[in-house]
DNA sequence: CTGAAAGCGCTTACAG
DNA sequence: CTGAAAGCGCTTACAG
């Protein structure tokens, strides 16, 4: 069934039924009703290639998602709960919008040509791109790719000065100044003086910076930044547990650490029951990002909880209108979050 | 940049240009580098639209998840670690395959128009549907859409019935008898003999035969089925709380149950806990799907486990091969479980 | 081995 | 308010 056939059934020309399906205000509501009738009675819908390359949008938006994990690993990328609300929350804002969503997972920087690609065949109108580490593959794209494109979990100063004068780029940070120091204050306020991290990858953005946000407010409370304190993480469950039980043989306890990351938290206090540390009598965790688990997970995660819905909507909406103004910019959004007090840190 | 000047710039047409691009035979070595060097210096991809119009596949396959919750849920459905793995599975499939992998959200069945329209609009070459519940708007897809689909959780029967002529359909079904079968059989060895169950919605495919399966072999065991301890409950946290808060009043234990799915075993193991009833000590539980978080959680969940990645790649291969083969056919894949022994039940 | 030409199913100025 | 016609960027018989 194409638009030729309606036409010929509803009595009109292809340029009528055109002007209804795209619902243009100069048809008269007579005719209109004829031709939607026969569109009804005959399931038509629309081709969308053609609609495309006679240039109509394509409705459809590309999700791009860095995944953290090595493609082998039984660890895949939904199942960190730092992804899956994304994905979640973008896929059904995307179709409430009435959007198509293409989802792409990336586990390497050299398969970011996957996203130009995407861009190149015009199947999408704009991207969201979740990111974690910086790459210079990735920067190429804001180089060259004049579409669209919010990116999430990106220095904003970098893509600034990365991107090209065709560039449309919105970026959705997180306040993680703001996080962190919560985290701080709270088990300052809880009595701690010995406060530990159990940092991000370095070369990824969030990580790198949620460290300097806790070593500035440690500061600013006068208290020691102790390098023995330091975990170097990296996200992941696995590579947390040998340094903290390096910790543990160490003999040297802080008696509170953030993590800046639920996985990572929860993986130290799963190592510290395993050595009958208990969490938090004997030492307080406080996580990040607010995981689903982190609230069914015992003790219940205190954590800094990232408002991952309202981070998607606000992606979305930043990029539509990207989408429906052609002319380049660049806009930066904070996203606020904030401590959930919960089980897992105890006065000292 | 489109294949008009590629072919400009390589000195030959616009056809050889095409046969290069699809990789054709005919075309000379020499031919074909000289214009792949054109196209690899200025970045060209191929207009996907233009492409498909003028008869490709679009190489974009469709992923529609029927989700459990409600859309105002704050629990939504990749959250459900039951989704969230084959969401996972089938996206990463599909992008190794070097496929684009669409994925859509249905809430209800009024929404299936929304798979249809996917269809007609040709925007996909084959969908894959995880479905719950039974629904005639399904349905009635399967009778209209002569399309490749792959359908997970749907009985197989009714889709041979409702099914048109033109159907090329393939339903990925689990042995549940098997799954169910072992699980009783592994609580009657641990001594159990008062065993009851925390059913899934039994509009549901698998909910419905789950249920059937577990009454079936506790006759075979010559138990007694006891509906005191048959818990009804939707596959979902919320409603199975009161349901076994009822159960604790009622004063009337069974000494072990199983659920239909792992997120109603945990309800059901903290609301126990909530009431000092200890698990496994005073009862014994058995979940089902084996979701990520089933071994973190604590008491790590016994469970029957499903192979989220081995059935998303059956599935997609099942897929695959209804696209390349465009007769109609129907085939059924029953996909094995197994029991993941863990620490959520003792013995008597 | 290669190119000219038709065609895929729409949209959109343009003319009336 | 409406239709004829051009055009979107490819692919694919067809002819040579």
């Amino acid at each position: 069934m194409k638009s030729e056939e309606i036409a010929r059934l509803a009595g009109v020309s292809r340029s009528t039924v055109s002007r209804v399906i795209n619902n243009y205000p100069n048809v008269p509501e007579k005719t209109r009703e004829r031709v939607m009738k026969v569109i009804r009675e005959y399931n038509y819908e629309p081709n969308q290639s053609a609609r495309v390359l006679a240039g109509k949008k394509t409705n459809t938006i590309g999700l791009f998602l860095f995944t953290i994990y090595d493609i082998n690993s039984p660890y895949r990328i939904y199942n960190n709960g730092y992804f899956s609300p994304f994905v979640d929350s973008f896929v059904d804002i995307g179709n409430s919008m009435g959007d198509y969503m293409l989802v792409h997972t990336i586990y390497k920087p050299e398969e970011c040509w996957r996203i130009r690609q995407t861009f190149l065949q015009k199947r999408i109108d704009g991207g969201i791109i979740i990111s974690t580490d910086k790459s210079s593959e990735l920067e190429s794209i804001f180089r060259d790719v004049s579409h669209p494109i919010v990116i999430m979990d990106y220095d904003p100063s970098v893509i600034e000065k990365t991107m090209g004068p065709e560039a449309r780029i919105a970026v959705v940070d997180l306040n993680d100044e703001k996080g962190i120091n919560e985290a701080v204050d709270y088990l300052v306020s809880l009595g701690h003086r010995r406060i530990g991290m159990i940092a991000g990858r370095q070369t990824s953005y969030s990580g790198l910076r949620r460290r300097e946000c806790f070593v500035r407010r440690l500061e600013h409370h006068g208290l020691p930044v102790d390098d023995r304190y330091m975990i170097k993480g990296d996200f992941t469950w696995e590579a947390v547990v040998p340094e903290i039980e390096k910790l543990i043989y160490s003999q040297q306890l802080p008696t509170a650490m953030i993590a800046s990351n639920d996985l990572m938290a929860m993986a130290a206090i799963e190592t510290f029951k395993r050595h009958s540390i208990r969490v938090p009598e004997d030492i307080s965790i406080i996580g990040h990002d607010d995981i689903p688990t982190a609230a069914i997970y015992k003790p219940a995660l205190t954590t800094v909880r990232i408002p991952f819905f309202d981070v998607a909507k606000k992606s979305m909406d930043m990029l539509s209108e990207l989408i429906e103004n052609d002319t380049p910019r660049f806009t930066v959004y904070k996203a606020d979050v904030g401590l959930e007090v919960r089980e897992s840190c105890s006065r000292i």
